[in-house]
DNA sequence: CTAGTTGCAAAGAGTTTGCATGGCG
DNA sequence: CGCCATGCAAACTCTTTGCAACTAG
């Protein structure tokens, strides 16, 4: 099950090396490339997250995240702004010592694609539910 | 707006006070009362979530978690499996660590709503992606 | 050639909403 | 009685899938 070096696949490729800073939504891929219809979107991603080309990195409430896996890129937990949405990264410091305590506490392995919920400095106080 | 104490409402706050000790999705409760519409389900939910009666718990992935709030129950973050689906909880004091972790890399408020993604011990090395 | 890929449209899953009817207070 | 709640069906959002036509290697 070899992949084929398609015009569509490339594409999104290299929309995701050209976005390895932040996660994106196959939605944002999709409002990218007008040319390429969001079910080829979503079955590249799948592939593409299969491979280890890119990564699931969590969700933003509603749709999945993904992002380019750069070779010695640290994975990272996100939190988002339950009220305003904004997503942030927890270093990858910060980021261990979570999951050194969900572990031992739980016996669980956490992985770094969990998202928290939770509000951002601006937000507090004034949520709006 | 108060609310009305409907045959219906009465037997979503009855089942939820039944289920105080763990995490329930709409479709539970749906699944419960039969004679109860899901589209009612999940309004009296919604209610019973803004007014303080319940309170969502995170998701399970795809479906939404609400239970019970007792008065002194503390909040407690979940860790659910991502290749089994079994969901745990993480105790009060270890969800109190990782609040105050988060804080102070993130400066966002951590909410114990969030959900872990994970690997529980009987599903590590064996993953089905 | 031919297995893997695309494009389209339709199906799914979970949730929300519009509207006429019904019932609590 | 008036206002809120209910029931039904339809709409909505995100994602997956069936299938015939297409294309990279």
């Amino acid at each position: 099950m070899r992949s084929y070096n398609t015009r569509q696949r490339a594409a999104v490729v290299s929309f995701f090396l050209s976005h390895q800073e932040r996660s994106c939504t196959p939605e944002d891929v999709a409002a990218a490339l007008p040319d390429v219809p969001q079910s080829t979107v979503y079955r590249i991603i799948s592939q593409l997250s299969c491979d280890g080309t890119i990564r699931r990195s969590g969700t933003d409430g509603r749709k999945n995240l993904y992002q380019y896996q750069g070779k010695e890129c640290p994975g990272h937990m996100h939190i988002r702004c339950r009220n305003c949405g904004r997503i942030e990264h927890l270093d990858p410091q910060t980021t261990r010592s979570i999951e050194s305590l969900v572990e031992n506490a739980s016996g669980f392995m956490a992985l770094d694609t969990t998202v928290f919920e939770g509000l951002c400095s601006e937000c507090r106080g004034q949520e709006k539910p």
